[in-house]
DNA sequence: AAATAAATCGAAAACGTTTTCGATTTACCG
DNA sequence: CGGTAAATCGAAAACGTTTTCGATTTATTT
């Protein structure tokens, strides 16, 4: 590997010299630089990034850490990330929490010990203490929430309104005529399944609609395999059901396979609203309403917002915390009844 | 940020014992070494990775270059890498080459000028020269490529037997009664595409059952849309295919789709095999019959190479290249007949 | 007590870069 | 030509660690 001083002795100058040419400093003549330039580029010369980062205190590269990588909607955000950071010309090391706490604690700490620039982070659905962010910021490493999120953290967020989006989706069930709206709702903790279920609650209370606590249903694992289990108890268990808004495509797709095992209409017995848009929601029979998850763009954004934190900080700038939400859409398709055929 | 300086200062020795305190190295003596195990543990001290990486030359990061993230099957590999590597406390930059040649070439530079330990890279679709995968080689920086493969390349690969899958595909086929036999296939670079139709081919020819090329249609997205497009394009153009086996489930859920929707009963007129086992491959009605390809345990061995050649790197012992094919299963579903129920 | 062996420590170089600041050379002008 | 200003260069320190090798101290033996 051809170094600094290797130049500088197949010139007769010195390191200094080759080290100022290559980033076009105004105190080496301009014969020199391009002598230099042209005798690194023959050498197929690259800076030591190591020496480079300890130099100069970082690594041009960030961590990131996702509850789940096999999964459309977060593998969507981490393309967002890389192809964002890419540009800015910022590499990514991504670690996988598996949905753990603890996981998450230990990863946090690996890549502070790394010494990434910055840390952008989804948390797992267990984690409800945050002592393991707030080391973070105690490192003064920059970081950015997105997705599932703490609210009581003062960082930067990049979200999507769980709650209004939750909202809609039921309040359409509602405009086409929908009397009985099921939930079938994700674990307690992350703040997504929260916001989503006040939504669909919020919807029915301005409509004039009770609520019933029996028609939510609170599912572990939001599997094809539960959405399948709890859509057979649904039935079960209440008779006049007419609308569900369930948490998760994946669930939902359970929910319609059910439906149709058991001879049930999708849409015209039942009308069924999922979350995320999955690809496959548009492939499946009958092809699923939901709600658009705009996850590329949560990666960009994130990215952006980390990235300005950590130009900031260079400048010893005050960070000021930002939170973007980002437009969620509801995607009509064929499991739910359209208002304006009716 | 604590360093050994400041421990040393603290405790009255010399950076050097320090070091090798904290290294459990013999030459310092017991009491030492737990005097400073405690401060480094109570300043919370954590060694500057910058500067090791530089004094070790060797960062314990390595690259993946992947074409496409957004992919059940890529991201399986993802988490399989991310997670061996772990393990073995190494960390993993993710790029995406997009498919293209030319990116997937700025990223391996982009990669070695990091100087990462190691390179894991599945090619580009677009990738016909590797001049810059022998570049790898020529820095000495291990590298294993996975399953989009180039065959001429000296080094250890990880892939499946492509032909072997699409053999045993096609002989189902044959099994369950087909006669007329098509192929949905992709571009025509990748190894994939050419060993799998060299797979279909050949188990009709051992079938006795003349190989038609007008059966064989070549796709270039690997799209849904593209599925339905050709669906309905060989259902023009012939009449009486009674199977085909088509390169990708997402393609093949494409043409299921489309022969439903033109009312072409599946899999009764017609059985459709796809390859990958994709999760939503389960989920759809007809579900598909197809090759289940193994993306976590892929990843997982494809790092397990990779790592053992570092440490022979490290060692300076000869690397000796490895193939690992891994086991395919057909998966049987509702989209092809069951022989043993005929 | 002297001699030798073993245990413990630290000075210093090295990894390759960046940057400050002073030194030297060149250009310019009267 | 003398003097000043501008242009060009390089010595050296610094980033924080690892490791070699010699120095010093302690323990062991005769």
């Amino acid at each position: 590997m051809v170094t600094l001083k290797q130049i500088a002795e197949e010139l007769g100058i010195s390191i200094t010299t080759v080290s100022k040419a290559l980033k076009e400093y105004p105190d080496v003549s301009k014969k020199t630089r391009k002598l230099v330039r042209e005798t690194a580029a023959m050498l197929n010369y690259k800076p030591n990034s190591f020496a480079v980062n300890l130099r100069t205190k970082e690594s041009k590269t960030i961590g990131l850490i996702i509850p789940e990588i096999v999964h459309h909607f977060f593998s969507s955000v981490i393309k967002g990330i890389i192809s964002q950071a890419e540009k800015k010309g910022y590499l990514v090391i991504t670690l996988q929490s598996n949905e753990s706490y603890e996981l998450e604690k230990k990863q946090i700490d690996l890549l502070i010990s790394k010494r990434v620039d910055g840390i952008l982070i989804s948390l797992a659905n267990g984690t409800a203490d945050y002592k393991h962010i707030s080391a973070i910021k105690d490192q003064e490493v920059p970081v950015v929430m997105f997705d599932k999120i703490a609210k009581v953290i003062k960082c930067s967020k990049v979200i999507i309104d769980d709650r209004k989006a939750a909202y809609r989706a039921t309040q359409y069930l509602i405009d086409i005529g929908c009397k009985r709206i099921a939930h079938f709702r994700g674990p307690l903790f992350p703040q997504n399944s929260i916001d989503r279920f006040l939504g669909y609650k919020q919807a029915l209370l301005d409509n004039n609609i009770a609520f019933d606590p029996s028609l939510v249903y609170l599912l572990d694992y939001m599997s094809f395999e539960e959405g399948k289990f709890y859509a057979n108890k649904l039935l079960k268990e209440h008779t006049n059901v007419d609308g569900i808004f369930i948490n998760t495509d994946l669930v939902a797709i359970g929910a319609i396979s059910e439906f149709n095992n058991q001879g049930i209409k999708v849409p015209e017995q039942i009308n069924v609203i999922g979350f995320s848009n999955w690809f496959m929601a548009s492939v499946i029979s009958p092809s699923l309403t939901t709600i658009n998850q705009p996850g590329f763009e949560m990666g960009k954004k994130a990215f952006k917002l980390l990235y300005k934190e950590i130009q900031d900080k260079k400048k010893n700038k005050p960070i000021n915390y930002k939170d973007i939400v980002l437009e969620t859409d509801l995607i009509l398709r064929e499991s739910t009844k359209n208002y304006k055929t009716l």
